[in-house]
Formats: C-alpha cells, structure tokens, sequence
DNA sequence: CATGAATGAGGATTCATTCAT
DNA sequence: GATGAATGAATCCTCATTCAT
C-alpha cells in the first residue's frame, strides 16, 4: 500500500463523525447564503463527503433542516438552565438565565444565528412545531413561578418571555454582524433593560 | 376601432394595477408558503397575469423581491410617523409612535408578516442592505434626541430601538398566528414594558 | 435577420407539435432500449426539444407513459374495427377484424410493439388500469354476439378473445425482430388456426 | 475454536443458500413491484442479506436478472418433458405436455409471471438472447416431428409452437391476477381449442 | 404592454456498486 | 464469505427567464 493510499484509507475509517459534519456544514452554509442557496450538494462539499451520504444520515432535506433545528435547540436548552437550581432569588436566577443564554449565544455564534434565523420561519413551523412546544416547558415554569410570586408583571407569559429574550437575540445578530459589539457593561445595561420591563 | 380591440384596450386600462397586483400576490404567497416555494409562475396565477408579465415589471426574482422589501419599508416608515411633529413631550409621542406602529401592523398584516420574515435574512440583507440603513434615519433622529435630552437610557441607539421594537414584533406575530391576542389593555402593556426598559 | 436565424425562427414557430414529437421519440426509445433505460433527457434529446419541454405537455413520466398508452390503444381500436358494420356473418367479420388487425401492426410497428410490450405490465395495470377495461368494449360485444348466435365456442369470453389475438400479436413480435416474415398465404393461415379455435 | 466463531460458523452453515433467497426475492419482488422499482438494497432486505452479499453471488444486477432468467426457463424446460417419452401417440403427448405446462405454471407463480413479462422484453433479448434460443430445442423437435408425420398443419414451426403456448400463458397471467380462474373443465377447454388451432 | 411556450441549468434524490472490516 | 457505510453518476423534475407573437 502506498503511502498515499494509506492515509486516505486512515482518513476514511477515521470519519466516525461523519453526520456531525454535515449537520455543521448545513448550519454554516445556510447561515451564509441562507436556506433557498442552500444545496444538498454545496452542503456536501462544505462536509467533504458525497452527495449521497448525506442521505445515509437524513431522510431527505426537511428531514436534516428539522433534526438541524431541534439538535441546537437542544443545546441551547441546556445551557440556559446551567447552574439554575431555584434555591436562589427569582432576580439573581433570571439574570444568570440571560447570562447563561448570552454566553451559549457568544460561543455558539453558528448554532445561534441558524436557531434565530428559522425560529419564526413558516417551515420549521411546519416542520416541528409540536417539538418545539415541548422543548420550552422549563423555560415557561420559571416565568409562570416568578410570576405566581408577585415578582414579574402579572401579564400573559408570552408576553414576559418574549420581552426578556427578543431584545436579546436581536443585539446578538447586531453583534455578529458587525453592527454592534457586546462588552461586559452593555451586557449588564441589557439584562437590566430587560429586567425593568418584566418585573412588577 | 374594432369592437375587440376596444375591449381589449379597456381591459388594459383596468390593468394599470398590474404591477401592484404582482406585488400583492408576491407578498402573499411569500407569506403564506415562504420564499422557497413561491416560484414566479405561481405569483403570475396568483396576480392573474402571464409569466411573462412579471418580467415587464422588474428585472428579475431578486429585483422583484428587493423592491417588495422596500416598499413595504417605505410604507411602515410613513405610518410610523403620522402625528408624530415634535410638538409633544418625549414619552407622549414616543407611545404614539408605538401606537401607529401597533395600528399599521394590525391593518396590514400582510406588510408586517413579510417584513419580519426576511428583515435579517442573509438574502434581504444581499439585496437591500444599504437601503435599509438610510430608511431607519428619522427613527435615529427621534431616539438620539431623547437620549440627549437625558429621557432616554445614555445607552447605544441600537439598544434603544431593539428594544422598543422588537418585542412588539415578535407579539405581533403571534397575534397574527393566533399564540396571542392583541386588545386594547396589553397593548397598553406592551408600550409600558418598552417605555420600562428604555427610560432613564 | 440572418439567413440562419430565419431558419431557426421558423422551425421554431412551426413546431406545433412538439407533443407529437415527443410521443413518438418516447415509444421508439422504449421500443429499443427498454422503459428502464428510457430517460426523459433520451426522450427529449431524440424528439429534438429540451428536457423541459417534456412537463410543458405532461405532468411527469408516469402521466406521460399513461398519455402514450391509451393513445396507441385508441389508435389500434379505430383501425381496427374499420370496415366492420356487423351486416355481415360473424366469420367474415372476424376474418376482416383480424386482417385489419394486421395491417395495423404492419404499419404501426413501433405503437404495436410498445403496446405489445407493456399491456400486461403491472405498471400499465396501476397507470392505466380502468381506461383500458372501458376500451375493450366494442370488441367484448363483438364476441359475445357470436357466442349468444352460437357460432363461436360456448366459453369464456376471455378465452375467445386471447385465442384470437395473442398467438396474433406473438407472431408479430416474431415478424418485426426477424424470426419470421409475415405473408399473404401465412397470414391467412393464422387466420385460419385463429378461427379454429374458436369456432363451435 | 472459541463460542463465538463457533456461532459464526454455524450461521454461515444455515446460510448455504444465501443464494437462493436472493434468486427468490428478486423474483418476488419484480414480479410485485417491477423492475425498475426493484433495488439491490429492496432485495437484500427481503432475502435477509446484506446489499453487498449479492455481489458475491452476481456480477453485477444484470448478471442477476440473466442468471434468474435462465434459471427459471431451465426449470419449466425440465417439469413440462415430465413423462413424456414419445411412446405415445403425438396427441396423447400433446395433451400430456400442455397439461404439464399449466401444472407447472400454477405450481410456480412466481416463476411463471417473472418469466412471462420478461420473456419479449429488450432487456432480456439483450442479456440472454443467445442462451434462449438453445434452450428451446427439445420443443423444437417435438413439433418438428408431428409435422412430419401429417398431424400439425404443415406451417413454419414458429406458428405451431405460438399457437400452443401463447393463448395459454396469456390465460394463466389471468388467472394469477384473478381475472380468469383455471377449472379442470376449462383446462380442457384450452387444450382442445390449442389442438384445433394446430391440427392438420 | 402582455403573453405563455420553450428553454436548460440546477436541485433533490436514488441506487448499483465498492471495499475496509 | 458477509457486511453496510460511502460513493457519485444518473434520474426526474422545477423554475427563472426569454422572446416571437
């Protein structure tokens, strides 16, 4: 065996991750060029495989877009509630809520702009819908008990959620974009903005 | 003139719209089933006119799709401000702003849905990106001099209006998708939660 | 305007049937190579239009195999019963059905064999399953007379009929590949074997 | 030898006809779905192997379907000479002939059907045309011998033997997809309208 | 201006086949 | 022998765009 063939042997059999590649590739790109520009094929490309293989791992395109979606919502879950026991006060958790959140968001700068662009997208709508409701039931307990106590606005719980966290995201584009840069003291002045529009 | 020339020039006359009818019919089906599906065939059906005929109106799909954003943008702008002369303390015309702004989306949901769809798409953002600056301008206008005048948080300007905005938006989509119900006292909510997180 | 693209232009303009075109490219490739390996860029490529132009007159390859089908049935249905006006005996009839039968195939080889080829595949079965039992009709009535007058064999119908055509059509097969040579004195020895299997 | 490669080995014992399930549920399958939407992989699963596994027994899927081919004809060649030893007369051998045809026809659907729809396609002429024409030897010389001696119609073998067999498999194609049922009466039937049709 | 048949490049997907294990 | 992940050529089909009418 030449020394040539051998590492592309060695390569080959290397790849166990071959699926996370793609996944990847597809949320990289799509955040590029968005998701019309996106082809099965470019997405290949980008994850160095062939175009077949993709469909080893997904069922077709919606299917990858889907599993996409739910796999960084997933994530981002998690590391919201990092370090979130309810032993403390309702405002030091919320604030380490949105701390946690932005710095899922400052480290996971793909996985959030992917999450962002599609979230209110027709198609993932249609997609997973039913997952996604599911997927948000922590988050909406810890406003309906902050609520409950007296502590947040005694408004429709979509309405707190949507104040603590639109702003947010928004800013955090404007951060990746160029538009805007985050700093440890306008990372402050937001949680408190968002602070003083929720809370009683 | 023949009897079938005359109507047929009659007809045309009652066409002058035809370009307003595209755009409508582009805006819709965006709306309804996304960008990705919406292909120009099933615009022009929509619209009532030949394939073609789009092509009279502009150059190409981008085009198309550049000027729908802009003249959707236009229109908000223009709503925006109707009342809004300067004559009137900060706060007054800062929840009158609000209001028209809450008024111009429930009136035409279809601007609105279309707007908040692909503002922060990586495609509008190709197309249109430096348009979009310019537009935002007298909105800067306002928001500088509030802060100025000590009213507003001494924060960056792209806090104050994401912050104001964007939460707005994001309920009225659900409102539009039947998650929320816009009504008279959480409005009247909202605008105090904005004007909670930007004051001084 | 050049000599050249006249030309062009009129070839162009000329073309009203592109669908015909088409049709008959797909049953000649089908005929040589097979259905499977019949691809719509063969089809399009031999009927001397592009790859689309194909879904400009069908829905998609199934539609268009349907299309073809049940017009080369139809086809054969006309022909053969042309000249038949039951005022004759029954044996005459038959004898004239069967050679206007014949001729037919002789000079439609390329319907008869496609016909020939899928007219009991499961395919056609699932594509065009009930056009073609109401096709069969006229034919159906025409033997079932004969039995009723009890000229014919008192049996199946189905038995009348596939002792009529399919030794028939087999012999065609046989006729167009080269194995063997229709003649005036053969062909009236198949009518002949034809009609005695099938008479009382 | 350890447990384990002892496992092994005996699995691989069971599995000697590895081949044979292939062989048998790509008959199945064709006959069920067709050939264009039988899959290497849709057979491997059905046959309990692997994709690659049929690769060990075929070149490639041509390879297959010829070797299916030629398997099956070589099996009706063997069942419809059962007792047949010329030491009758032509008639009673005929008969017996056509008897064991039907037998075997209906004691192997499968290998029947997927013989008859292949038997005239492009495909197969082109896989297998050589090996066909061999294999009909004994018939052959069966029919060659009746003419002979003034019992069959003295006409080009060819006719005698489509006569015999086509009207035949055309019924049993009936009978399997249920439009036609085999009874011993219509056997009989069949076989004498078969025997006038060829008789001198 | 308006039409819509025709185009053909490009996209999603399938599948026969290979090969390291 | 047996496996099945990986491949990539080939397929069907879509759709933005053009242009003679």
């Amino acid at each position: 065996m030449t020394e040539r063939s051998f590492i592309i042997e060695y390569v080959r059999y290397l790849d166990v991750n071959k699926k996370e590649k793609i996944m990847l590739a597809a949320i990289q790109l799509i955040n590029e060029v968005g998701l019309a520009e996106t082809s099965m094929a470019k997405i290949a490309q980008k994850a160095g495989v062939a175009a077949g293989t993709i469909y080893v791992y997904f069922e077709n395109k919606e299917d990858m877009i889907k599993k996409l979606f739910l796999a960084v919502k997933e994530a981002m879950q998690q590391n919201m509630f990092r370090g979130i026991d309810c032993s403390l006060s309702i405002e030091v958790e919320f604030k380490q809520l949105l701390k946690n959140y932005i710095d899922f968001i400052v480290n996971h700068k793909d996985c959030f702009l992917f999450f962002e662009q599609y979230i209110n997208s027709p198609l993932i709508d249609k997609l997973c819908g039913e997952e996604l409701q599911i997927a948000t039931k922590p988050l909406r307990d810890f406003f309906e008990s902050g609520k409950e106590r007296g502590i947040f606005r005694p408004i429709d719980l979509d309405l707190l959620v949507t104040y603590t966290f639109t702003p947010l995201m928004q800013m955090a584009k404007k951060h990746f974009n160029g538009e805007f840069g985050f700093t440890e003291q306008n990372i402050e002045e937001m949680i408190q903005m968002c602070w003083a529009s929720i809370k009683a």
